[in-house]
DNA sequence: TATTGTTATACTCTATAACTATA
DNA sequence: TATAGTTATAGAGTATAACAATA
């Protein structure tokens, strides 16, 4: 029977979600931006453009939680939702040039604060930590 | 003006803290224990005895978020409640030893699904990893 | 007067189930 | 009949405020 030696995962990563959100809360809100949008411009930077339904998997979110989020950020002018002329049920978001300037600069900000956590770390700790963190994100996102 | 190079921390930790809470919870549904009941504890593991606040802020909720957790837990008898003679205010709260031994068996079965995960890491990174999680992890306790 | 544990209330968030328009 | 997006409803989860006991 394998004795325990370490603290569970979970317990480890759910203190640090939390530091990390409240951190990025003054942040978001000097941008005008809530955390469902700003994740909904993140998801958008990856791919050029989505379903509502695929980006709203991407966000981790539901199909019906984005809904009132898109329709804020393209009151905003910071995406498009278009009719896909092949199948005119679904819409195509993507992101503005403005929506990719939003993004970027709100994330800029963000990055730079979470470089004072890290850099709590010596360099090559921070190089695995953030190659782990990489991969086992992907995972996480593989099998959902 | 800086490039942004990697995905946001939050942004990779949130389908992972997802995909652990998912794999979570049917073990915890074998051993009868919500999420918050096995966070109380895990809690409580650290430090044999605490005031119901400390206890609440350990777990990072509301001091009114856990006493129906603890009511549950200490009609199973998996933890005790007791006045402290010093101030009769403060309820002293420790594990018995088969709620000892039941957030041991739990926490096994646990990490033994976690090292799945992290058998995708090398061995340095996976060291690594660990080392520079519980760092970050108690900064952000420090924090709040 | 301030603090601990408790209870009750209000609020927010999330999940579920209908509805429409297309296919 | 099935699916994408939408809307409305119900439920769970959370935060806030008030209360009793003690300091």
């Amino acid at each position: 029977m394998p004795e325990v030696t370490r603290p569970d995962l979970a317990a480890m990563i759910a203190p640090l979600m939390r530091a990390l959100m409240a951190a990025e809360q003054p942040v978001l809100a000097r941008h005008d931006l809530t955390m469902w949008g700003y994740a909904v411009l993140l998801g958008l930077g990856n791919e050029p453009v989505y379903t509502q339904a695929a980006l709203a998997k991407a966000v981790g979110a539901d199909k019906t939680r984005i809904i009132g989020v898109l329709d804020e950020l393209q009151r905003r002018g910071f995406l498009r939702r278009e009719p896909d002329p092949a199948d005119r049920r679904v819409n195509l978001v993507s992101l503005t040039p403005s929506g990719r300037t939003a993004r970027d600069d709100a994330q800029r900000e963000i990055q730079q604060e979470e470089e004072q956590l890290l850099a709590q770390l010596s360099a090559p700790d921070r190089r695995a930590f953030l190659r782990a963190l990489r991969t086992l994100s992907e995972i996480a996102r593989q099998a959902d």
